[in-house]
DNA sequence: GTCTATATTCAGATAGAC
DNA sequence: GTCTATCTGAATATAGAC
């Protein structure tokens, strides 16, 4: 029952980390010209010139957000590597990427309201980083297709579709709610998703599943 | 060559629809908040208190846009009838929500900002008309089901991939445009993703197609 | 119905004490 | 590093002439 003198209280974790953490949920609720500094402010529980000490603009806190999130979405990919089985390692990419929806979901829809613009900010990396992330896991298709474990089908649109599909949860959350008549979505319900999701790409891309 | 005097010149439609036109085009661009009036009313070549006069309200503006859009949505769906063929209407229902996202994007992306601010003004329409559109096209589906035409997958599912997958094309353009590594997608890259969501769709749900 | 000019509110950012 | 108080600009909305 003693609280080890130790221990560091959650509210006084590191302050940059509760800054992006306010702000990713503020920037995901309102958008960026809709989040004020005075919002992030309040949530993170410090005054907002601190905000402005530690990140010069809104603007820079912004991208801090942005460029956080990226680093997560690559690593849903990378489970794609050519030595796999091509239903074991679909599955999991498409489970590990709906994981992110359930679980970030504030940082999933951040990334998707700077697209919405146009992706300003992300003009570069998207030119190099993730096409070169993508052309990757690309390879991998093809590997598969030539060693006939998977159909002839095109893989950029099986990624991008993959992507679509799992990211709906997090953006489109208010429909999906409303066609299962639930207050928020449940675990199962996101299971079942990654579920139907993982048949419809395995049997559209015409890879055995293990029948169990 | 003569210009008849009867028609009305492009710049003096309706000006309401002029204003509405504008407003899809910066809500679009910049969001709800990012939006402002005086944008919009120099898009549409008006002074804003005009804007004011016809909407009295940029959030009244707003919410015309966003109703003027869910109205086309539907129209892609209402083609899943159950006398149908299952690989005819279920191609020509993603043939036709795609062409919205490659010639009204716009209308697409003021509807993804506004679902990822949690649809705060389309709540009422959630939990009454769309549930009641989207129950009729899974009571099509499992009427095919029934009759051995498809697979038995899971129809919500099925109308979400839908949805997500034809939706990216509006919401994604930017990483789209960069992995293609192009300026501006052109009609057959939209015919080109059509197309492999169709076959992803149909063989993923056991949908006999025609082998032409 | 359409415009100019203005009232009012609130945002991001900063100054400066502690 | 952290806070209070404040500056400055820009947004929505309106008043009122034409």
């Amino acid at each position: 029952m003693n609280t080890p003198m130790i221990t560091v209280p959650q509210t006084q974790r590191p302050v940059r980390e509760r800054i992006l953490e306010a702000a990713e949920a503020v920037f995901a609720e309102s958008g960026y010209e809709g989040a004020t500094v005075t919002d992030i402010a309040a949530r993170a529980g410090l005054p907002k010139s601190n905000l402005h000490y530690y990140f010069g603009t809104k603007e820079a806190l912004y991208e801090a957000v942005l460029f956080n999130t990226l680093s997560m979405w690559d690593d849903a990919f990378q489970v794609l590597r050519a030595e796999r089985d091509p239903a074991e390692a679909l599955a999991e990419c498409i489970r590990l990427k709906m994981d992110l929806s359930r679980k970030r979901p504030n940082a999933n829809k951040v990334m998707t309201g700077e697209m919405l613009q146009g992706a300003p900010r992300l003009n570069t990396f998207l030119n190099t980083t993730l096409r070169d992330q993508v052309a990757q896991s690309m390879a991998v298709l093809n590997h598969w297709i030539e060693l006939g474990k998977m159909d002839a089908v095109s893989p950029m649109h099986v990624l991008l579709s993959i992507w679509a599909m799992t990211q709906q949860y997090a953006d489109y959350n208010p429909p999906i709610k409303a066609l299962l008549e639930k207050e928020e979505l449940e675990e199962r319900d996101y299971d079942a998703a990654t579920d139907a999701i993982v048949q419809l790409v395995l049997r559209g891309c015409g890879v055995p599943q293990a029948t169990a």
